[in-house]
DNA sequence: TGCAAAATAGCACGGTCGTTCTATTTTCAA
DNA sequence: TTGAAAATAGAACGACCGTGCTATTTTGCA
């Protein structure tokens, strides 16, 4: 994890949350893994919602209840997914993008990551975007794990742009709020229109409006 | 319907669309609007997928078979609901909007009503977003039925946008095109940071955001 | 008013779901 | 290598699902 001014991201409100790093794994941690793996796989296609034990264990080759035994219940294995694309999420487009200067350049590379991974996902879903939809009005803890988990990323923009009006990469009076807020619309339409509607373009589209909303925030260099 | 020369939406792919307008309905066709009315209800808070027709037929106190035999299908009760979902869009979105000056005060009004309807539905949930997300990679009628409602509603945005430069009112070398995915990704914002995160003022985020894009497309006058 | 037709109810079927309980197998340290 | 603990399987449960079939009720025109 690079040290940086910046506050490294995961939060996702439990500690210990690098869950038992370098600890090589016994027998049932790696089955663990390797099921949360093939249900975030599903999760991404069918939203969290439609994740059944039944397809995680044929997709695994395992009886129901062998999978079914690591979590306890269904909404824990839904919430260990949640937390698994956290850490993806934070993998790709987070830390790689702490590696440059702080300020603008930091800010183009989150964004510039933030895309490549929607893009990415144009064929396999987002689980932030796909899971807002449906949890948006049922409560309960998957849905608190989801929120908790984009607030954490919505936050470190935020703060991303803070500091690149700090370092005089933005215009003084940049509301870094309201750049954010544009700034997750185009993400959001990038996703909504390559994926849902097959707009071709659309990536081109999102590169532009990023550079629209730089020049209007002042940004004094590419 | 208002005759200008934006053409009049209404397309969703089938020939007489104002469903039996006028004649009073007879028994069967009430109770039928009745039961899309529940289903639409029902769908923007739990999703089209997750639509059963016991909870319809719970709703509207009848049996499950009672509701079943006026569509034949799950399936045609989804479509039909987002057909009325369409519906109700056009009345309040398009319609009204349409009998605004064409150009520039004609955008805006569009715009408003959209964020309008959008800020409503911060509580009862929006289809074509959360339809979106669970029909991404789900192909079949109901996707089908869903694209096309969001492609017509979107098509008409484009084209006022185009009227609206035509018109003089935005800079001529306005990127139609690039316009409405930005508008289209203000609207996603709206929708995603207010209903699922809760984040307050993104009403104004939003208006805000469309004053900053119309600058940016040299709107000439408010 | 009567009667065909339309609308609705009731029941049953096969399927999937999450979960529980009880065996059986596998793992891993002593 | 043995034996306790962990991991997995298998079967069964109640619940809900969409749908088909067959009554029964209700409607609305002749």
């Amino acid at each position: 994890m690079p040290v940086t001014s910046q506050p490294a991201m995961t939060d996702i409100t439990d500690p210990e949350a690098g869950h038992g790093r370098a600890r090589l794994m016994q027998k049932g941690q790696q089955t663990k893994s390797a099921i949360v793996d093939a249900a975030l796989g599903l999760a991404t296609q069918i939203g969290i919602e439609g994740l059944s034990i039944g397809a995680v264990a044929e997709v695994m080759q395992m009886s129901k209840s062998g999978v079914f035994a690591h979590f306890g219940s269904r909404e824990e294995l839904q919430i260990s997914v949640v937390r698994e694309y956290h850490h993806r999420f934070e993998l790709e487009v987070f830390y790689p993008a702490m590696q440059e200067a702080r300020g603008l350049p930091r800010l183009q590379a989150l964004f510039a990551n933030w895309m490549k991974r929607t893009s990415a996902e144009i064929d396999s879903g987002c689980l932030y975007i796909s899971g807002a939809a449906e949890f948006d009005d049922r409560p309960g803890p998957v849905s608190d794990a989801l929120a908790s988990s984009v607030k954490t990323w919505l936050s470190a923009l935020h703060r991303c742009v803070l500091k690149a009006r700090e370092a005089g990469h933005l215009a003084e009076n940049t509301d870094a709020a309201q750049m954010s807020f544009e700034l997750h619309g185009l993400i959001l339409a990038l996703h909504y229109e390559a994926r849902f509607l097959k707009t071709d373009k659309s990536l081109d589209r999102a590169q532009r409006g990023f550079e629209h909303i730089l020049l209007r925030y002042g940004a004094s260099s590419t």
